[in-house]
DNA sequence: CGAATTTGACCGGCGC
DNA sequence: GCGCCGGTCAAATTCG
């Protein structure tokens, strides 16, 4: 409120500010000008007036230039007056009943659209403008604790809500609203985050999903096989707080990420109850401080899913249904990245699926790091229908299966090879020995290893984890891939309505073969994991599948021969 | 001794 | 309104 005032009274003054100025420096030209001397001999006079001339002509730019600001800054100004009436016109109507009996939300609306409501003060307008936060604000009023910062925060959200519109995303960090609401938040905590309650003033403007559900963050879930007691993704995290959840006899962690004390994101950490060799990573929030180039890798990976959701959400009118109320799963997108390199340059490295789902009013990305890859058929046919029906779980997007197949695996065998040996593992040596980890009594001293894999030595001998990083590092590090994967991800779901064919070749300005597949039968051949992962969903979700819109693989085809170099790694 | 972890208490959302 | 549950806090404890 106290923002809205500054402002009305601001921009006016800045721009008779300017316009006094510009006067001011026209003045001095015209003067100075005229401060030559007649006496000089003719050669210096001569001098003189050719200089006065350009001067005098230089100053009349200077004036239609001045004319043109003067003219700019009128409009400017006679815009802002008018959207000023107009806002007094919309937004306030309802405030006053703020103040008293507060309505729903929907009668806060309808209350809007009443013409002949009274204006009311600028300092109502704030908070009825942010209808979705009127909870948050019915409750700072009933709290003479925060009511105190309730003005602040007014101003906070007013802020907000303009970001949103402006079109932020998850990779813009230092723009994006949760940002800018967490760090202002925390200064005025003290500096510490707390995702539950900041949550409830997030929204996003053009996000369905979001839209649909205004309290929560959205979630990008990694799914792996791991047998130590976190992923290594390369951040800092500092635990704070372990839970048994309902469902699961493994504990799940909290933890937070270190490497900046204002940086919101927040990672559980969770074995699935169904297969302790996965290990389950929830990540919210995005970092708002430089990650290290082992950082990189998974944050990429979380942003793209984060953006992939924003995106898939954004297209609802397209089909893509997903419900605040009641866990639904979206079987977005399965990525099929085709590493195509000197070594094999026979079939696609697929990703299988990509799925959103809102368990919990989350709207969460998973990303199934477990299940094998797919090798499209020789007889590989176009077929949308059949893509349908791999909509049976809630899993995954981004496949860096630890059982891979052989041409597969060779596919990315070179972003694999890496001297990936980090401190990490170095450290927890013993995997899994916590105390606290009551109920895991599997045992784990043993990598995940899978049969039938024909696979390099090297790579066989890497961690998952590893194996993750390095495949989630070499589409970090490989801006084409990285604008490739951008590009066909939105002009796909931009496009899922049509022709998907109709994309081929969308991304070559890129330096890359796209290509579209639809695969002609559900890609899980089962480990157990991911499918006991849809079976932990609830029933609705599954009957939802059904009225879900299928989405065909993409798969991206490298033109270059070059296999991708990532051996230079090394861990702090 | 400082940093990191543990763990019980607490809070808020949500369903009944 | 109550209880359950997820998530966070913060004092106590452990670790290096």
């Amino acid at each position: 409120m106290e923002g809205s005032k500054t402002m009305s009274s601001s921009i006016p003054d800045v721009a008779e500010t300017l316009i006094e100025v510009v006067d001011m420096r026209i003045a001095e030209e015209d003067s100075s000008s005229n401060v030559s001397s007649p006496n000089e001999d003719d050669k210096v006079n001569d001098k003189k007036d050719d200089h006065l001339k350009s001067a005098k002509a230089k100053m009349d730019a200077v004036r239609e230039d001045n004319e043109r600001l003067k003219l700019t800054l009128s409009q400017i100004l006679k815009d802002y007056h008018s959207l000023k009436m107009h806002f007094h016109g919309t937004a306030p109507r309802d405030a006053p009943t703020l103040q008293k009996n507060r309505p729903t939300q929907t009668e806060c609306y309808q209350q809007a659209s009443l013409p002949d409501l009274p204006m009311v003060e600028e300092s109502d307008l704030v908070s009825l403008s942010l209808g979705r936060f009127s909870s948050v604000v019915e409750k700072r009023n009933n709290n003479e604790k925060k009511h105190e910062d309730h003005g602040k925060l007014d101003g906070l959200e007013l802020g907000l809500d303009c970001k949103f519109h402006l079109g932020s995303t998850e990779v813009m960090k230092n723009q994006s609203p949760e940002h800018s609401f967490d760090e202002s938040k925390e200064d005025e905590q003290n500096c510490t985050f707390t995702p539950s309650k900041s949550l409830k003033n997030e929204r996003s403007g053009d996000d369905e999903i979001l839209q649909q559900n205004p309290l929560k963050k959205p979630r990008v879930s990694i799914r792996a096989t791991c047998d130590t007691q976190t992923m290594n993704d390369g951040c800092q995290w500092r635990k704070y707080g372990q839970k048994i959840a309902k469902g699961n006899p493994c504990p799940r962690a909290y933890y937070r990420c270190t490497a900046s004390s204002s940086c919101p994101v927040r990672k559980q950490v969770q074995r699935c109850a169904r297969d302790m060799s996965v290990l389950i990573t929830t990540y919210e929030g995005t970092h708002n401080h430089p990650l290290s180039v082992t950082a990189t890798p998974v944050a990429s990976a979380t942003s793209a899913a984060v953006a992939m959701l924003k995106s898939g959400s954004s297209t609802s009118q397209q089909g893509i249904e997903v419900s605040a109320t009641s866990s639904t799963s979206t079987n977005l997108t399965g990525f099929n990245f085709n590493l195509t390199n000197n070594l094999t340059r026979s079939r696609p490295f697929y990703f299988p699926r990509a799925s959103i789902s809102t368990s919990q009013s989350h709207p969460t990305v998973v990303l199934d790091l477990t299940t094998p890859n797919i090798i499209p058929p020789h007889n590989y046919k176009p077929s949308s229908t059949l893509f349908s029906a791999m909509s049976s779980s809630s899993s995954t997007c981004l496949n860096f299966s630890s059982t891979p197949s052989s041409s597969s695996l060779d596919s990315i065998a070179s972003s694999l090879y890496v001297p990936w040996n980090t401190e990490f593992h170095r450290r927890s040596g013993a995997p899994f020995n916590n105390k606290n980890h009551v109920g895991a009594s599997y045992n784990t001293s043993q990598p995940y290893i899978h049969n039938n894999v024909q696979t390099p030595p090297e790579v066989q001998n890497m961690h998952v984890t590893d194996k993750i990083a390095a495949a989630t590092k070499a589409i970090a590090r490989d801006p084409t891939f990285q604008s490739a994967l951008a590009a066909a991800i939105t002009s796909f779901i931009g496009n899922s309505g049509g022709n998907a064919q109709e994309n081929h070749g969308s991304a070559e300005n890129f330096g890359q073969n796209f290509h579209l597949y639809f695969p002609q039968q559900s890609t899980r051949d089962g480990n157990g994991c991911a499918t006991s992962y849809a079976n932990k969903l609830p029933q609705p979700l599954i009957s939802h599948q059904k009225n879900l819109k299928s989405f065909p693989i993409l798969s991206f085809s490298r033109s270059n021969s070059t296999p991708m170099s990532l051996g230079e790694e090394s861990e702090k």
